[in-house]
DNA sequence: ACACCACTTGACACTATTTGACACTAGGAT
DNA sequence: ATCCTAGTGTCAAATAGTGTCAAGTGGTGT
């Protein structure tokens, strides 16, 4: 039922993020896929399934030339790297991200359905932390929702 | 695949950059070349392969005779050289590239399709944060394009 | 509560890539 | 002619990435 969960794992010392199982099989049963292409986003990471990835590209190819479209192919497309599972289910990350997200020892990853995030354990606390005071600046949506 | 990935290279004290082994595997197997030609691009500067250069000179010299054609042959074309790989996989890239792009010692290495970007790391920060909120503004748009 | 099992993590050895260093060459200026 | 600077070729050290093993961890079912 697509990607969904929030996973505290950790990266090794040479850069490997653990993926969970449960990702892993995700994408090999619904997506045929034994890897992940992973980019930049917002201070973090964003991971999908290589066949959405394509779709993604092909949307922003089909942009009119322009700084938007400049600006996703600098900070989104070109950063990308597919990744491909170890042995352990780990992802190598490329020193690049690593560095763009501050991945150091703790990291924390999320199912968002269509895609995965991956964040340093500060940074996600950070955004958590955020969005939970946007939900409660807005008890009337939350209500509405049917929370 | 194309040159995709950004990394984080150093320049040696005679103004070598390292050039990715991944780029240079993609213009061996590609593009059957041993070198690059480096010109100038905004701040930074630009690779291509070079038989995708003589393509773009030959649309410059096309241009009828005017402004447009003289700014492109006086910045683009003219400050062009082509460099080529030492054992190391280094390109010599000139001394007033080098200082265009106010290169010294921490350089990023961006492949963007059919080129490859050389920027100061100081650079790159700035125009990747200057992106990165153009995105943020625009989430309606990221959303579009299936980010 | 216990034993079991699957998953995650740390570690290590190995390979590939990048970097710093140094000696050497060519060309320009004095 | 000689000095100085910029560039070249090459070596070897350092760093980064890969594959794999085995110990740790946490969860499951009985």
């Amino acid at each position: 039922m697509k990607f969904s969960g929030e996973y505290n794992v950790s990266i090794d010392l040479k850069g490997r993020v653990s993926i969970p199982a449960s990702f892993r099989d995700e994408l090999r049963h619904d997506y045929e896929a034994e890897g992940l292409v992973v980019t930049r986003y917002k201070k973090g990471l964003v991971a999908y399934p290589p066949s959405r990835w394509a779709e993604i590209c092909e949307n922003v190819f089909a942009m009119p030339a322009g700084p938007m479209r400049e600006a996703n192919l600098r900070n989104r497309i070109a950063p990308a790297k597919e990744c491909s599972f170890n042995a352990q289910g780990r992802i190598q990350v490329p020193q690049s991200l690593r560095e763009h997200a501050s991945l150091d020892k703790d990291v924390v990853v999320i199912g968002m359905f269509e895609k995965i995030e991956i964040w340093s354990q500060q940074a996600h606390t950070l955004i958590a932390a955020e969005s939970e005071s946007m939900l409660d600046d807005d008890a009337q949506g939350q209500a509405d929702l049917g929370f």
